[in-house]
DNA sequence: AAACCGGGGTT
DNA sequence: AACCCAGGTTT
């Protein structure tokens, strides 16, 4: 695409921006500050996730670790369990990593260069300009998900954001857009343009300081864009998940160590996601109780199913209530008998809350409350 | 119930 | 360059 805006109207989009960015712009709590830290924890944070989830996390966790020193110092089951509900575990898994690394190899201070910061886990191009904008006043551009809807529409991108050509032009058309001076303050602008005015349904086009410049109002359907790749239809997987029940109300959970899935984060034993939709007769769940950990149980009851949505499929679960009678979990297993709602230091994915959470509903103990 | 958002890592 | 990723919010 060659460039639809010349320098001169760049400068004027850029201001038209800050203005209403100064006057109507969100106060959010990681705008009060040019602590390269607290703009970098806010930035993981809302990668995939919308500031009105965020801001409850952001504040207990900056209470827990208010520095990246405490980050470092602390424990990844700790930061973890702050994590517990964001989702996308990995993030917390990198900030941790990326937190000591600064601390201990760079005395405490992020790099200062766009490659550098790069290489940091959990931070990529558009991580690494907003910081470097942000907190450093750097010269940099930003391509976030609000940032890719604005520009798509002002621009009438043809061609999907995620493609390698829409990527190349937007990252493009971002650096040509943002200005030398305020480069941090436009970063937040058009990030705050996208999530509350150039809005993926019903955008308020009469109250956007671009309208007029925009390709797509001018079309008529600001709404068409940016333009969607066919989404491919996510498969349906089940498994089984016993939990194996103690007289005083814990329950066995066994510590995810794989690095990629729900790594750090506790669940109970149970069989890999499957095509079978059809749940395991309850001799099943207990052999595998038995040779899997070397655990005698009742009978397996079987509860009501549980379904939950990831990203890359729909799950299904079928939980098995299961009264211990006799064996320990073996030491390489991890396991632990847990008290899984009074325990805050053992991290639980949403899922496995929701799996345990069937344990109050029970056939065999049926709810006393109306 | 369905649509859809989103950036970093890996190969 | 293509593919992958153990969620959540909005409509």
């Amino acid at each position: 695409m060659e460039n639809p805006f010349g320098e001169a109207t760049c400068r004027q989009l850029a201001g038209l921006l800050l203005t209403r960015y100064d006057r109507e712009g969100r106060d959010l709590p990681w705008r009060r500050t040019r602590d390269p830290y607290r703009i970098w924890l806010a930035e993981i944070m809302l990668q995939q996730t919308g500031v009105k989830t965020v801001l409850p996390y952001y504040a207990g966790f900056l209470e827990r670790f208010p520095t990246i020193q405490a980050l470092a110092e602390g424990e990844l089951e700790e930061v973890l369990s702050l994590w517990q509900g964001l989702g996308y575990y990995r993030r917390a898994r990198h900030l941790h990593a990326t937190a000591r690394h600064v601390v201990r190899e760079l005395g405490g201070r992020f790099p200062d260069t766009c490659e550098a910061m790069g290489r940091l886990p959990g931070i990529g191009p558009s991580t690494a300009g907003a910081i470097l904008a942000i907190a450093f006043g750097q010269h940099q551009a930003i391509l976030d998900g609000n940032v890719k809807r604005v520009l798509a529409r002002v621009l009438a991108l043809a061609m999907p954001p995620d493609t390698t050509v829409g990527k190349r032009t937007l990252w493009e058309q971002a650096r040509r857009l943002t200005p030398r001076e305020r480069p941090g303050d436009y970063a937040q602008a058009i990030m705050d343009l996208g999530a509350t005015v150039c809005t993926l349904r019903q955008p308020l086009c009469p109250s956007c300081p671009w309208q007029g410049y925009c390709a797509a109002q001018r079309e008529g359907c600001p709404e068409a864009y940016p333009v969607r790749l066919a989404q491919a239809p996510k498969p349906r997987k089940y498994q089984f998940q016993a939990l194996v029940t103690r007289p005083d109300g814990r329950v066995l959970l066994l510590p995810k160590r794989d690095a990629t899935l729900l790594g750090g984060l506790w669940h109970p034993p149970g069989d890999e996601p499957g095509l079978s939709a059809v749940p395991p007769e309850a001799e099943a769940v207990r052999r595998h109780l038995a040779e899997g950990l070397g655990i005698q149980v009742a009978t397996p009851c079987p509860l009501d199913a549980v379904a939950h949505t990831f990203t890359h499929f729909h799950l299904t679960v079928f939980p098995f209530l299961c009264p211990w009678r006799a064996g320990e979990p073996p030491e390489a297993s991890g396991g632990r008998w847990i008290d899984w709602r009074q325990d805050r230091r053992t991290p639980l994915a949403t899922l496995h809350r929701k799996v345990l959470a069937r344990l109050s509903e029970s056939p065999a103990t049926p709810a006393l409350e109306a």
